[in-house]
DNA sequence: GTTAGCACTCTCAACCTCCGAGTGCTAACG
DNA sequence: CGTTAGCACTCGGAGGTTGAGAGTGCTAAC
């Protein structure tokens, strides 16, 4: 689906490519339409100015460039971009400097993946300059490692939900008993459902507890919280993503294509309505590479004037999350994809380290 | 400390407030300066526009109102806002048929808190078509109601930590011991500290735990997590909000006055460092009622053309959460006040009815 | 295939002009 | 003495015009 508006095109000349190159990182640091002249001046291409004219129309006919008026320069299409990134590209890794710094503010932070995905947007939006995306690692079916119940008032009780795939789900559950339900009763229904469900997945738990007979105390408590835990691990299963987390959409305020608000502010609506993010983000998970996604490539109009660069984290039999970065479509894409390598590979060693 | 810019202002004639609330009244609806025939033409004033630009006059002596040109209509100073907030408003209740609305809102969502602060700010947002805030419920110094070991692996483990104004706090310890523990041990070791801690704060904790002794086995895992624990707990005390949950900033970027992005950027900074907010809702928590922040009465520079509308929630000895609205200078104030209380009131119910 | 030369196109910034809104003042009025 | 009509004056902003500059596309020569 990433390359659903991609052409086929026919082998480009070398020269042509390099002027293709040349268009884009020109219009990519300057966001001006960039004319023949400025590319014969600025890069040494060894042929006159009307010669890069007759390739420029070249590419403009290939549908790789077009020009916003008849006297402008050119400007690359989606389609530019993206024949760009998938064959031009030598993505830059990050400087060693920086990797080190990141790897020191990612030892300064509480050692928990809950942290980590947070300072991973955080550290993409600083590093890129445009917005960092992350979300957080979730397995495909979540298996119970603990639950634990904590009196909130006679009638209702706190439920704590730890997985095992690290994370924690908490719920207030309504005790509909006709007497007063105290905490050693509690600890006693908690202490039957670790001994029964521990370890399970929603389907199986919800199998296991059909076995709780009236032989065991407070059969009918266990099954009403089983039941509430059951329909807890469904929810979250079912979700593609749980949350997104974003850091950073001041950064692509600045850039000059998003000067007057209306767009962006398009743009974040995208972005609070989770429905295509949570798609790409799965689409990203599935294909388990690091995945760029060019403006009209994406079917939200609102997305049309932007691009991601999307990475999954995490192992796959256990849970596994995605980083990355939303920009404009004018953006380094070298850039972006190193720095969105560079972060997700630090990602997967953290999870490594903690599941070891 | 709201009220730092306001001057001391003589008692207004009746008729001279009249006008002053119609221009902000005016002003407000049209975002566009306020002219003394357009004053006489939509409210009847039963004098002509020549006297009402005498008393445009006087107001503008007296600070309360400015105009940006000689030949532009008057606008409201923050002075004028604050004189017209304090002394001349009839705060809008909300209406019947969106109170019930609400109130059926928040009986669909989840029961707790945690969901409860977020549809508040949501709801703020809707309601006002500003920006909606909104913090969680925090006590000053938290109680412990139990502690929960589980492992992640042979040398770490997941400490999660539940208090009893209702929050659950969650961290991953190393357990610096030479042989690998187990969960039958964590177990015992969160059995220890559940006797000796539940129900303190930090301090109490602190002491607690030099009581234990080399005769209680696992000491030496229980001091270390319980250190972790009172680290925890101390960090939680300190800050005076947790977080700040906002909704909508993009209802207030549809305002004319911040439709060149370059302001608004600057006020979205400006939440992003939460230190002025979290002052904002100290002030606030403290005062015990409903707090309007106008303008220029707020300190940073960025947050000089946009007032916040803040009221708390929760019960005094417990926690204490607040929820508000933040809007552009020209704002509803009315409105705004009759929202904010009304939400802030309903989540005062909601808290009562689950510590009830 | 490449290049110089040139006519042509189109945007953008600068400048002007004019209209309308609104003020502030003065003098007359009840 | 407060209120009002009348009027000169100010100023911003919309609309129109112009000229410069950038860049193209074409043609003809190399």
């Amino acid at each position: 689906m990433a390359r659903r508006n991609r052409r086929t095109i026919g082998p480009l000349d070398l020269r042509t490519q390099a002027i293709l190159r040349a268009v884009i990182e020109e219009y990519v640091t300057t966001a001006q339409p960039v004319g023949s002249q400025a590319l014969v001046d600025r890069y040494g291409l060894g042929v006159s100015s009307a010669t890069v004219r007759n390739i420029l129309a070249e590419l403009e006919i290939a549908g790789l460039l077009t020009h916003p008026h008849t006297s402008a320069g050119r400007v690359p299409t989606d389609a530019g971009y993206r024949f760009y990134v998938e064959s031009i590209v030598d993505t830059v890794p990050l400087p060693a400097v920086e990797q080190l710094m990141i790897r020191h503010q990612f030892g300064q932070v509480e050692f928990a993946s809950e942290h980590w995905f947070r300072l991973a947007a955080t550290t993409l939006a600083g590093l890129t300059r445009s917005a960092g995306l992350a979300t957080p690692a979730k397995p495909r079916s979540a298996h119970i490692r603990r639950v634990d119940l904590v009196a909130v008032n006679d009638r209702m009780a706190s439920l704590i939900l730890v997985l095992r795939e690290g994370a924690i789900k908490q719920a207030v559950v309504a005790l509909d008993e006709a007497e007063p339900v105290e905490q050693p009763t509690l600890n006693r229904v908690a202490a039957l459902l670790n001994e029964r469900i521990t370890e399970l997945t929603a389907a199986r738990a919800d199998a296991a507890l059909t076995d709780l007979t009236a032989e065991d105390s407070f059969e009918r408590l266990a099954r009403h919280v089983g039941a509430r835990i059951v329909r807890i691990l469904r929810d979250y299963d079912a979700a593609a993503v749980e949350e997104v987390f974003s850091d950073g959409l001041l950064n692509v305020m600045g850039a000059p294509e998003f000067a007057h608000s209306d767009k962006l502010r398009q743009v974040f609506s995208a972005l609070e309505n989770r429905a295509y993010l949570g798609q790409l983000v799965g689409d990203v998970a599935d294909a388990g590479r690091i995945q760029v996604f060019i403006g009209g490539e994406n079917q939200p109009l609102e997305m049309r004037e932007v691009s991601l660069v999307l990475a999954p984290y995490g192992r796959a039999g256990r849970a596994i999350g995605v980083v990355g970065v939303l920009g404009p479509t004018r953006m380094s894409y070298p850039q972006a994809i190193g720095t969105v390598r560079f972060v997700s590979g630090l990602m997967n060693e953290l999870v490594d380290h903690l599941y070891a």
